[in-house]
DNA sequence: TGTACATCAGTGAACGCGCGTTCACTGATGTAC
DNA sequence: TGTACATCAGTGAACGCGCGTTCACTGATGTAC
C-alpha cells in the first residue's frame, strides 16, 4: 500500500456504503422519520461522531438512499419495456421482472414504498421528482410503439405513469408474499401477486388499445 | 350534573378522542414510528400516564386510528357507487368526492398513505385488512352492474382492487396539491391531479368494457 | 528517495435533554343500602 | 334522600436510558520540496 493514490478517498467511500446499507436494513423495520444516527453508526461498528464526516442527518442519508433504491429500479424498468414477444409473453415478463427485482432488492422497494408518502419531506420530493421522470421516460418508450400512433402527447404520459404507478404497487405487494404457494393467513402468495398484476396490466391493455375509439 | 349515568365514561371517551385527534395532527409531519406518548399528552394537555388509561403503546393507538381513518373512506366510497347519470358523469362525480373528502379529512389520507407501507407492521397489516375488505364491497357493487354480466367473480374482485387502489393513490395525490390553478414548480394544481384521475379511470373503463373480448 | 508539514476520517469523553415506564396518590363519579 | 364505600381517570415525582451534538484528539494518508 505505497502512496496509492486515492486510498483515503476510496476507504471514505467505502464507509459511506456502509453507512448506506446499514440504514437500509435498519429500515426495514421502521422508517426514517425514527431512523437514529447512533443505530446506524453502531451497525456499522463506527463512533456515532462519524456519521457527521459523511450526511450532515439521518434526513441527509435519506436522500441519498432515493438514488441508491430507484438507481436499480430504473435498470429494471429499461429492460421491461425492451422485452419482445406477443402481448402476454411480454406482459408476463414485465411481471417477472418486478417479481425478480423485488426478490433481488427487498429493503430498495420496502423504502420506497414506505418513504414515498412518509414523514421526511425532502425525501418523499426526491422520490416524487425521480418518479415523474421515470414516467416521462417510459412515456417516450410508448410513445414510440405503433398502438400510440395518433394519441395526445399527454395521453400517452397519462398511461406511462399509470404503468410506473402499477409498477411500485405490484412490487411493494410482492414485500409481503412468502416464497412458497399459500403462506399465512391473510398473506398472499407470490403467484397470486403476479397473476394480479398480469389481468390488471391485461386490462390497461385493452384500454389503451381502445382509447382513441372512446 | 346530579347522577348522569355514564358520566366518567363518557368522559374518558372524550379524552381518548383528543388523544387521537392531537396524533392525527402530530401525523402530519411525521410517520407513526417517531410518534412518542409524550408529545401526544402534550398536545392534548394531559400528564403523560394518563395516556396508559387509554392505550398500552403509541402503536396501539395507531391501530385505533386506522379505524377512524378508513370509516371516513367507507362511507366516501359507498357514495361513489351509488352515483348515478351517464358514464362521464360518474367519472366526475367519483373524482370530485375523492377531492371533497381530501379536503375534509387531509390527515386521514395522510395517516393512511403514510402507514399503508410504514414501519409498524400491526398498523400495516389492519389498513390491508381494512382495504381488502373495501375491495370486496365494491366487487359486490359491480357485479350488480350491467356491465358486469359474465364476468368470473375473480375478475371482478381484480377490478374492484384496481379502483380501490387508483382512488387511493388519487386521494394521496390531492394531498400535495395546493388550492389554486398553479402552485409552486414541482407540484400539481388540484384540477391537474382531477383531470389525470379522470383519464385514468376512462382507460380502465374501456379496458373492463373490452375485457370479454379480449 | 527522504523529510517536514498539511489534511482529514475516525475517536472517545462529555453534555444536556426528552423519552417510556413505575408508583403511590387524589378526588370526582358511581353504587349499595 | 342520605351515607359509606368502591371505582378509576388523571396526577406528579422519580428512574434509568439512549439520543444528537460539541470538542479536542490521533494517526494514517497525501503533498511540497
Amino acid at each position: 500500500m505505497t502512496h496509492t493514490v486515492g486510498t483515503r478517498q476510496a476507504q471514505k467511500e467505502k464507509t459511506r456504503r456502509a453507512l448506506l446499507e446499514a440504514a437500509l436494513v435498519l429500515l426495514e423495520d421502521q422508517s426514517l422519520s425514527s431512523l437514529g444516527l447512533r443505530e446506524v453508526t453502531r451497525a456499522v461498528g463506527l463512533a456515532p461522531t462519524a456519521f457527521y464526516r459523511h450526511f450532515g442527518s439521518t434526513e441527509e442519508l435519506g436522500v441519498a438512499l432515493v438514488d441508491e433504491a430507484l438507481g436499480s429500479l430504473h435498470a429494471m424498468i429499461g429492460t421491461t419495456l425492451a422485452a419482445a414477444g406477443g402481448p402476454d409473453d411480454r406482459i408476463t415478463a414485465a411481471v417477472d421482472l418486478i417479481a425478480g427485482h423485488v426478490r433481488r432488492h427487498p429493503s430498495h422497494v420496502r423504502f420506497l414504498a414506505r418513504e414515498r408518502y412518509g414523514g421526511v419531506r425532502p425525501v418523499r420530493e426526491e422520490i416524487a421528482r425521480q418518479l415523474d421522470t421515470f414516467a416521462v421516460e417510459v412515456g417516450a418508450e410508448l410513445a414510440r410503439q405503433p398502438e400510440s400512433a395518433g394519441w395526445p402527447q399527454e395521453d400517452v404520459l397519462m398511461l406511462a405513469g399509470l404503468y410506473v404507478e402499477h409498477m411500485v404497487v405490484t412490487a411493494a405487494a410482492f414485500l409481503d408474499t412468502v416464497p412458497g404457494g399459500d403462506g399465512a393467513p391473510g398473506t398472499r402468495s407470490r403467484e397470486e401477486v403476479a397473476e394480479l398484476a398480469r389481468r390488471r396490466l391485461r386490462l390497461i391493455r385493452l384500454g389503451r388499445r381502445h382509447w382513441l375509439e372512446g
